[in-house]
DNA sequence: TTCACTGCAAATGCTTTGCAGCGCC
DNA sequence: GGCGCTGCAAAGCATTTGCAGTGAA
């Protein structure tokens, strides 16, 4: 899973850094952003839409596409790929870091702390001379009862 | 960039238990196996189909898809995802596993080695019961030079 | 009133699949 | 010779984009 140690942009606040666009609030975001904030997990764009319209609510597909990719490039979710290639969000929760360790069969998610690796990324990427960092880790696999049924 | 550690058949006992079918061996099957030895790095199916091309190898493209996903079937080569959503495949080598601390400004990579890493992987992987594991890791930040320019 | 946001539908581009002929075993 | 493997072209799908109407500021 993809968890960004945003030590970078990480701020809370609303950083003065760049508005490119005034973002207008309109129901299909509103309704997007509420979304995500009910599921945990990573979803599909196509799993959200699906959601949204379960939820009575009227957004079209591509304008779901459209929220969320501009969601993801304000920094207000996060973006990774799922075993099948779709990309899948999440709502960026700073306070919360931890990585995924993800069934690539039945999708099923824990999630697991990584010190070790926290630390190891700091480390390496100061050795180097690198600053800003984030780093990205997913670990993915076959759940144990998907082990099971594959045997 | 995404680089994976196919940590894959490490150590979880995984016997190679079975043999589905014949795989035949025909020129196209050598072929991308020949251009799989050649390159280091994952690979797209398109790219590789490119390659062959390029070498004057004539394999349908669909037939480099099929190809590729047997062999990854039958566990021999890795497959991961790049940051676009496709599939990519390396040849399995163990040896040469590392992962990529990259500059998200110059573009500028530097392969770094992880023990630490795959060891927390494959021991968090095993602890919750999952098998046939693969992980991601990625750390971006900036450069020395672009950190100077961006200070 | 203005112009970003939407919805719809057509367009993309990667990947899969149906089918008939070919060639490895 | 049988049957898996190929190539070709036609799907199948997730995602993107053009365009005109709509609504937030």
């Amino acid at each position: 899973m993809s968890e960004s140690a945003a030590s970078s942009g990480a701020g809370q606040g609303e950083q003065p850094r760049e508005q490119p666009r005034e973002q207008r609030v309109t129901k299909q975001r509103l309704a997007v952003s509420a979304a995500l904030d009910r599921l945990d997990d990573f979803v599909s764009t196509q799993d959200l839409h699906r959601q949204l319209q379960t939820d009575g609510v009227s957004v079209s597909l591509a304008t779901a596409y459209r929220i969320l990719q501009s969601m993801a490039d304000e920094g207000l979710v996060d973006v990774l790929r799922n075993a099948d290639g779709e990309a899948v969000y999440r709502r960026c929760s700073v306070t919360a870091h931890h990585h995924h360790l993800l069934c690539r069969n039945c999708g099923k998610t824990v999630e697991v702390e990584a010190p070790a690796v926290e630390n190891w990324a700091a480390r390496t990427a100061r050795a180097h001379g690198f600053t800003a960092v984030q780093h990205t880790v997913e670990i993915f696999g076959l759940c144990p009862e998907c082990s099971r049924q594959e045997a």
